[in-house]
RNA sequence: GGGGACGUGGCGCAAUUGGUAGCGCACCUGCUUUGCAAGCAGGGGGUUGAGGGUUCGAGUCCCUUCGUCUCCA
């Protein structure tokens, strides 16, 4: 049976007893806590913690799911993948374990040919918790398992929670037993081969108030409503009942291991180590695509992080399987073929998918040619000293800042002959890691405690309501007050504090959209000045405010105000941002998504993939369009809708971010809709006009454009229109004319620049001649001492070398020449070799020179230079200088 | 979020204890030649990422900031 098939069935198990189908959640859910989805049950989270009411008793999903905390073992075993897809049915409050039990027993065990899986009852084993005799109870009778079946174990293997206080319960896990094969009969959670477990059941039933470990925790009481969450992992599934030894072997993801094999020209099952790449190859290179195609693009920190090393993995994994041409090409279409059934949006998606994977391994190709070269210097550096091995600080260094990774540093060090300290290597990393780790705790302590919001949440029973979208100005009751010192009852004026209103027509900074501000009045007189407003965690929307006058607690009656001038402006910004991301799709295709934005008052900022820069043509194609549209005058709607409808009715969206059945869709006419929960303009006509600032990176696959709309376009026109006036006006052209007249300009302003300092130098070098007909001689010395008044560095060093070459080398010549610019003396002096030989030294006469001048100097023996600050002391500086040679010549 | 490395003509790179910013390729002009990266001569092109500081003097040292690469979380 293939994946696709088995997911099917499952799906259609549920759905045949009642459960609605929930499409899989993108696996990058807006929780800055969680890196991706790792795991079924993460997009119900906000159902079981009762921070929202499901819209249904009984759920099924297939959801993505990505897992990299243990992508080392990735290939080592025959179940760890990094990207995997969990089969699941949830129950909120309604049937519970009987029914999950239940449930499973009878998809697990119906007959294939009767829709289900149609497993051999005598290879099943079950798991429960302990002292969860009702569950034992259960499988006997439902499943009519023996004792010796249904094995008892403890709180690390059969109790969940999710290490929060919070709901848990104990669970219940299926097992396969894969045949003496695979392992000795004995204890299922100890023979980690032989009994796999496929399927876990978890009954949560009640509310602990405090976790420690997994297996040390307080028990608070019983759930009023329970609930099932159950886990079935698919590729363990079809690794079943397609009976291959590994979730490498099937149908979905053989296919990419077997064209890496043939690539390489490998043989799978020939060689553990070769095995292992293969596999880290097929896993990587799905996983790859799955995580691109659900938005993410590789990149230095977090996700993008992620992705970066999870791509890179795949293509080194090659490398080391003695391909070093491009792979991904040739690897990464036989995985979209394998996928595409069960995941059709990947067809839509592939153009940028593709090119995303692509330029990544382009990008790491570039670091290995670096990294190789300094690689070469390292090692030859090795043998020339002549050792034989590479030491850690090295090849950490080449990893750490080159990105070279160990392992090929490892296979390129023994190529030469060469060992590598690995151990020495593994120290530095432990270092980095304690570092990272250290600086993390200490952030953590002093941020991301959500904890007195939750307070809040709690207390009011509920989550805030947000009435923005249909008035600016609204009633509420005061349920929070948050300080730097936590929550309080009170507060009074001057201070600032956060504040949480029951409802408010404030919104928060959200999909690129910045907050509103305004006054919250108090019903006793009291006024607070909102200054921001976020949405720390699902369902409470904080308000950042300052106390104006008077004083404000907890349970007063106010009235929340929005200024409405910023709203309306912010508002026209987010118009404009969807329409401008529309028209530039039309123009540069669908792969042209948006990758953030930013929408402020009166100007936005516009992010998305492109793989190139966007010609300023197309920026004023797109300027055109859209402006035709704000005066084509087209109604702007929001609506709420099933995102089934929402993908219908063409909306841009990156589908299936949202777990929640409800969708909400803005229109800009017919032409472009898109989901958002942001605010918007009545009608394209109110922006006015939309003016593109310009262009530009912000990374690589990444382009910006900055604009203006409304009145902040209007005065860029006018003022940008000023200035055209101006320039008209200096240099008397029409306007059309100008930029060719300032060319002229420039270009004529560089040639008479040039040919005043070709007159300048050749006059200022004209007294060399006269210079370096009187030399004075100073005990046996030619001395020629110059002060040039105005004469700058260069010239002084010009006029110094030039004088000296003019005297030739047939007798000792020491030529000084003194400048000075804005008060500050500059002085060269040069040496001939005669000179020298005598023991002078341009670097120590300087010295005596620019000693006198108030500063100091250096240089070398044939030519110094020096300055000071002392002008009017040149005369004296130079009698200093005569004064050294002269008693140079003596003490030689 | 915390480290490391790097920012110098269009591109690739140099620059001694701080002491005139250079080289190769590309470009322009002329000559020579016209068979696979042609030669010769001449020439243009730089606020050394930005901003401060130290110094007589900063590409070089210090601080701030922006960008690129990279590792760790």
């Amino acid at each position: 049976m293939d994946t696709a098939e088995i997911r099917r069935r499952f799906i259609s198990h549920f759905e045949e007893r009642d459960h609605t189908v929930v499409p899989s959640a993108s696996m990058l859910l807006d929780d800055p806590n969680l890196l991706f989805v790792g795991a079924g049950m993460v997009p119900f989270v906000p159902y079981f913690l009762g921070q929202e009411q499901a819209p249904y008793d009984r759920a099924v999903s297939v959801q993505k799911c990505v897992r990299t905390n243990d992508i080392e073992q990735v290939g080592q075993t025959d179940r760890h993948g990094t990207f995997f897809q969990m089969n699941g049915n949830f129950s909120f409050g309604d049937y519970f374990k009987e029914g999950a039990i239940q449930h499973a027993w009878d998809l697990v065990t119906r007959a294939q040919s009767d829709g289900g899986y149609g497993m051999d009852v005598s290879r099943l084993h079950v798991s429960v918790y302990l002292d969860d005799d009702e569950s034992v109870a259960i499988w006997k009778r439902v499943a009519g398992l023996d004792d010796d079946r249904i094995h008892r174990l403890g709180k690390m293997d059969n109790y969940w929670h999710m290490g929060i206080p919070g709901p848990g319960g104990p669970d219940s896990e299926l097992f396969y037993d894969r045949g003496p094969e695979f392992g000795p009969e004995g204890d299922i959670e100890k023979a980690g081969d032989r009994y796999l477990e496929f399927w876990n059941l978890v009954f949560m039933q009640v509310r602990l108030s405090a976790v420690r470990a997994q297996d040390d925790f307080d028990i608070a009481g019983e759930l009023p409503r329970k609930n099932i969450d159950t886990g079935m992992g698919l590729e363990r599934m079809a690794m079943l009942l397609q009976d291959e030894g590994s979730i490498y072997e099937i149908d979905e993801v053989f296919p990419v291991l077997s064209k890496a094999a043939e690539l390489a020209g490998k043989t799978y099952g020939a060689d553990h180590e070769d095995d292992v790449r293969l596999r880290v190859v097929a896993d990587h290179v799905r996983s790859a695509m799955m995580l691109i195609a659900d938005g993410v693009t590789p990149a230095n920190e977090a996700r993008g992080y992620v992705l970066r090393r999870i791509l890179r993995r795949a293509v080194r994994s090659m490398r080391l399987l003695g391909v070093e041409d491009k792979t991904l090409p040739e690897l990464m279409p036989v995985s979209h073929r394998k996928m595409r059934e069960s995941y059709p949006e990947l067809d839509a998606e592939w153009g940028r998918v593709s090119q995303v994977a692509y330029a990544e391994e382009d990008a790491f190709r570039q670091t290995l040619r670096a990294g190789t070269a300094i690689f070469d210097l390292a090692a030859s550096a090795t043998r020339q000293r002549g050792g034989a091995e590479l030491s850690g600080a090295k090849a950490f260094q080449l990893h750490d800042t080159f990105g070279f990774p160990i392992d090929l540093t490892l296979e390129m060090a023994a190529e030469q002959g060469l060992l590598v300290d690995e151990v020495g290597f593994r120290e530095l990393m432990g270092e980095q890691r304690a570092r990272a780790k250290a600086d993390s705790r200490a952030k953590k302590g002093q941020h991301t405690d959500s904890s007195m919001y939750r307070e809040v949440f709690d207390r009011m029973g509920g989550a805030v309501t947000f009435t923005g979208y249909d008035e600016v100005s609204s009633d509420a009751r005061v349920t929070g007050l948050i300080t730097d010192t936590g929550t309080v009852s009170s507060v009074t004026a001057g201070e600032t504090c956060e504040v949480v209103l029951d409802r408010t027509p404030f919104y928060a900074e959200g999909g690129g959209q910045l907050s509103d501000q305004g006054i919250i009045a108090a019903s006793n007189g009291a006024r607070l000045l909102v200054l921001d407003v976020q949405s720390p965690t699902r369902g409470v929307i904080v308000h950042k405010t300052k106390v104006l006058d008077g004083e404000v607690e907890v349970g007063i009656d106010a009235h929340a105000l929005v200024d409405v001038e910023r709203r309306r402006s912010i508002s026209r910004a987010h118009t404009a941002t969807h329409m401008v991301h529309k028209a530039f799709r039309e123009a540069l295709g669908e792969t042209a998504t948006q990758a953030g934005s930013e929408n402020a008052p009166g100007r936005f900022r516009f992010d998305f993939a492109a793989s190139a820069a966007v010609p300023s043509s197309l920026l004023h194609e797109v300027e055109a369009r859209v402006n035709d549209l704000v005066l084509a005058d087209l109604g702007v709607e929001a609506e709420l809708m099933t995102q089934q409808r929402a993908r219908d009715v063409g909306a841009m969206a990156l589908f299936g971010e949202k777990y929640g059945d409800q969708v909400r869709v803005i229109s800009v006419g017919d032409w472009a809709r898109e989901l958002c929960g942001g605010t918007h303009a009545g009608r394209s006509g109110q922006l006015g006009v939309i003016k593109l600032l310009g262009e530009s990176s912000i990374g690589s696959g990444v382009r910006r454009v900055e604009a203006l709309v409304g009145a902040d376009a209007y005065q860029f026109l006018a003022r940008e229109h000023v200035l055209v006036s101006q320039l008209t006006e200096a240099l008397k052209v029409p306007r059309h004319d100008l930029p060719e007249r300032v060319h002229q300009l420039v270009e004529r302003l560089r040639v008479a620049e040039k040919e005043i300092e070709r007159v300048r130098v050749k006059s200022f070098l004209a007294r060399a001649d006269t210079l370096a007909a009187q030399p004075r001689d100073v005990g046996g010395v030619s001395f020629v001492g110059y002060v040039a008044e105005g004469a700058a560095m260069s010239d002084v060093r010009t006029l110094a070398l030039d004088v000296r070459g003019r005297l030739g080398t047939g007798r000792p010549v020491v030529v000084a020449i003194i400048g000075a610019v804005d008060g500050k003396p500059s002085v060269v002096v040069a040496v001939n070799d005669p000179a020298r030989e005598r023991g002078l030294s341009a670097g120590q006469l300087v010295r005596v020179a620019a000693t006198r001048l108030g500063g100091n100097g250096g240089g070398k023996d044939d030519v110094a230079q020096g300055g000071g600050t002392d002008t009017s002391a040149c005369p004296e500086a130079l009698a200093d200088l005569e004064t050294a040679i002269s008693q140079a010549a003596e003490d030689a």
